[in-house]
DNA sequence: ACTTACGGTAAGTCATGGCTGACGTAGAGC
DNA sequence: GCTCTACGTCAGCCATGACTTACCGTAAGT
């Protein structure tokens, strides 16, 4: 549940989105994808620290490198979480609806 | 997408995400919802406004009250927009196993 | 009309966090 | 071993936003 809570609002940032959205495309060294972001790259991998501190992407070292890739676990972690919540809003929603109609 | 965004950032605040979460069990007032957390009734309202906004929740004039309740839009609008990511990070991640064994 | 309850708004404070530049470290090639 | 590239980390800056108090309009009850 902590777990979701860090994955929402890692993805809350736009920067982080982008960063994250960027490695759909295959795994990414941290200087490619500063490369084609407007921020430097020390932001680019404090970001990457937080998306992996929250399970969205794995590292792996490559040499000098280090490339980034992304972890199904922190979206599976928020879909799951999302989907409860779904259900259940809709279940309330539905209820409210039917209250309003017994009048 | 930009719908979206908000809605991300909207749940990603812990005392919104309380708000929201109460809302599940009924529509409540301001004040009701207030009563039952550490802030202030203006902290309540203008997380209310946040909610509204970004399409997760609608309110109700009801007399000298306003009655707020879950608009399943936004909820919706995240969960359309995960399921796409979904399924994209999860084709990315087998193309990139695939790939790997290939060698 | 007066009062009381309810809630949105404004102004101001303070903490969080995103960003940069500087620095230190590890690997690869000559 | 020297150099160059690639990253992570640290310190500090600054904007964003969450929160509070004070205030104002509005609706209902007496």
């Amino acid at each position: 549940m902590a777990d979701v809570e860090r994955a929402i609002s890692a993805l809350a940032d736009p920067t982080r989105r982008t960063v994250f959205e960027r490695l759909i495309d295959g795994p990414q060294s941290v200087g490619a994808l500063a490369r084609g972001l407007p921020v430097s790259r020390p932001a680019v991998s404090q970001h990457l620290q937080v998306l992996k501190s929250a399970g969205l992407v794995a590292d792996r070292a490559e040499g000098a490198r280090r490339v980034y890739r992304i972890d199904p676990a922190g979206l599976g972690a928020i879909r799951a979480w999302l989907d409860r919540f779904w259900t259940q809003a809709l279940d309330a929603y539905q209820a409210e609806i039917d209250s309003k109609e017994e009048n």
